[in-house]
DNA sequence: ACCTGTGAAAAAATTCACAGCG
DNA sequence: CGCTGTGAATTTTTTCACAGGT
């Protein structure tokens, strides 16, 4: 497959595709471009996809429900293997193949089980107790759900997915689309 | 507040926030800074959140009745007015202040709705034709949670979220930041 | 004195375009 | 001939730094 061809999938320009491969080696071949197969391989080397993570939620509400059970992450090799809440009603119900416990146990759970991803499914309030209790147990990167910044110490890394800021910029989206004479 | 306070709270530097703002309007006073509740207003405003959207939801799984009932959405003005699924065995089941529909209904629905987001929640084998049927029933954003880049006509607005990929992200910067000599 | 708004400078990302290998 | 990998050119983004208003 040719980067042309890979332009078109991801949606982006052959270029784009040869210099941000060129980063990190040589994987095509001139005249017959990249065996895909192998593509992948390197790129899941890369990504560091060749290993299964382990992973613990915080937060059984709806959405830390639904990320428990969300087929994606397993299919990728992050598997939860514990989840968390501080709400004692929560704890002890079946939630995918583990039970929710509570909130007080992780951080000897996370180091116990040598887990490195925390997923923070929590209210707002309670992320930042959250991610300092994944960082005390010894996680090495954490997903926020929840819409706040938070300080991590040096090798812990962090990605804030907020989803109402998805909407707000379909909002944006819509509402510019619509000005008549905007593109002066 | 200044635009260094802004820029703290915000994880940037002063002068981004005074650029970016800067495309919009001259919302600051010069030796005093911006007046909280007005700049919130005015992003308010631009960001076109001074309005009620309404949404519907295609696929009731985990992630579609997490997302139906996400109280972020509701107090942004993302108000839910219908979700949809293709399983009859989901159909008619109660789903925060709505039923869940029978997927051929959609396009009827968000029409006499005048509904104008979409949120695709469905596995990415049933995404192509659920942003079809949003397209067809007059919706003007769409949010895609499904793993599956999506064609659509001029005047709708596609953003893609994919959490899979938020914790390859992860995956990727845990890995990188464990090699020793890969500052040179 | 303080802090914005903005040109100018610097840095980063993207695109161009082509030598060179298969 | 086709297509990669990559320097060079271009465009975009970010940072600098300061004139000017409060």
């Amino acid at each position: 497959m040719s980067s042309d061809d890979l332009a078109e999938l991801g949606g982006l320009t052959s270029a784009q595709v040869r210099k941000d491969l060129s980063v990190f080696g040589n994987f095509g071949v001139r005249g017959r471009g990249y065996n895909v197969d192998d593509l992948h391989g390197v790129l899941r080397k890369i990504l560091g996809l060749d290993q299964t993570w382990l992973c613990v939620v915080v937060g059984a509400g709806r959405l830390g429900s639904a990320l428990t059970s969300y087929p994606e992450f397993a299919s990728q090799g992050f598997h939860i293997v514990g989840v968390f809440d501080s709400d004692p009603k929560q704890c002890g119900r079946q939630l995918g193949a583990t039970i929710v416990r509570p909130i007080g146990e992780l951080e000897e759970f996370a180091r116990k089980e040598s887990a490195s991803v925390g997923i923070i499914a929590t209210p707002a309030s309670a992320a930042r107790e959250s991610a300092d209790r994944l960082i005390r147990g010894g996680i090495r990167g954490i997903l926020n759900f929840a819409p706040t910044s938070l300080d991590v110490p040096e090798g812990v890394s962090v990605r804030h997915v907020n989803l109402a800021i998805e909407l707000e910029g379909l909002s944006f989206a819509i509402t510019t689309a619509d000005l008549p004479g905007e593109l002066a």
